[in-house]
DNA sequence: CCTTGACTTGGACTAAGTCCAATGTAGGAT
DNA sequence: ATCCTACATTGGACTTAGTCCAAGTCAAGG
């Protein structure tokens, strides 16, 4: 455990929200000043190996890193903003797809983005 | 509807699979050899916009391109390889997401993506 | 035949991320 | 305490995917 990942792991545990990876980077300077995007990138990389955190896809630009992840949730996106929200749908979305809908596949997770415009998107 | 157009429709009509932008410019440039990337790049995007094909995005590298958009279902994706199978779950997960979770936002769509190991890598 | 407006082109540019060789450092062995 | 070694970090070059834009082309109507 060196300073960098440190740093890396304080940020994320201190904001609860979805990061990007230069997100994480610019907080993590303000801390730790040297540290390289690089090492950023590695550390993100261990800690989503690790399990301890998720990373997210909503739009095809930077990836999201999400702290939450030891419990299960989905997410809300405004197609608008870009704003997240984690959600606890009720039901399980693995349990809807039978046998025949998987082709063979050893089915082991499932993600569920759920889309919309925020209630600040809604008023402007 | 030129030319151009007709071929980059094409391509997706022929092809039930999900090809990214650069793998439909190069089937389309099989067919019209002077066809431009950012002519495929204007093309997708205006059949997206029309509802004709859907993006897809699993993995945060290129954007894939569905022709199936007629007919709603979801996917289902293999970790390894990444092949992209159609799916259709049973039961309708927008549900599932009482209006307790939807903090305010005008929820209008979700996407529902599966992963795992497809047949052919669980071989291997 | 000329004009007009939309479509296309190719190349430059950007964003996000990866890769790599060189350098630095933590912690165990002596 | 010092040295060694393996691993971590750095910064910059590189790659990928996509966007942007000025200039060129084309088709249709007048």
């Amino acid at each position: 455990m060196t300073a960098q990942r440190r740093v890396v792991a304080e940020v994320l545990d201190g904001e609860h929200v979805h990061l990007t990876a230069d997100e994480v980077h610019a907080r993590a300077v303000a801390k730790l000043p040297e540290i390289s995007r690089a090492t950023v990138y590695n550390t993100l990389g261990e800690l989503v190996s690790l399990g301890e955190v998720l990373e997210v896809t909503t739009d095809n630009r930077a990836k999201r890193y999400d702290p939450n992840a030891h419990r299960p949730h989905h997410h809300l996106v405004c197609s608008r903003c870009g704003a997240i929200r984690d959600v606890h749908p009720t039901g399980d979305p693995l349990a809807d797809l039978p046998a025949s809908e998987r082709f063979g596949f050893m089915v082991s997770d499932v993600e569920v983005t759920y889309r919309g415009v925020c209630p600040d998107c809604t008023k402007a």
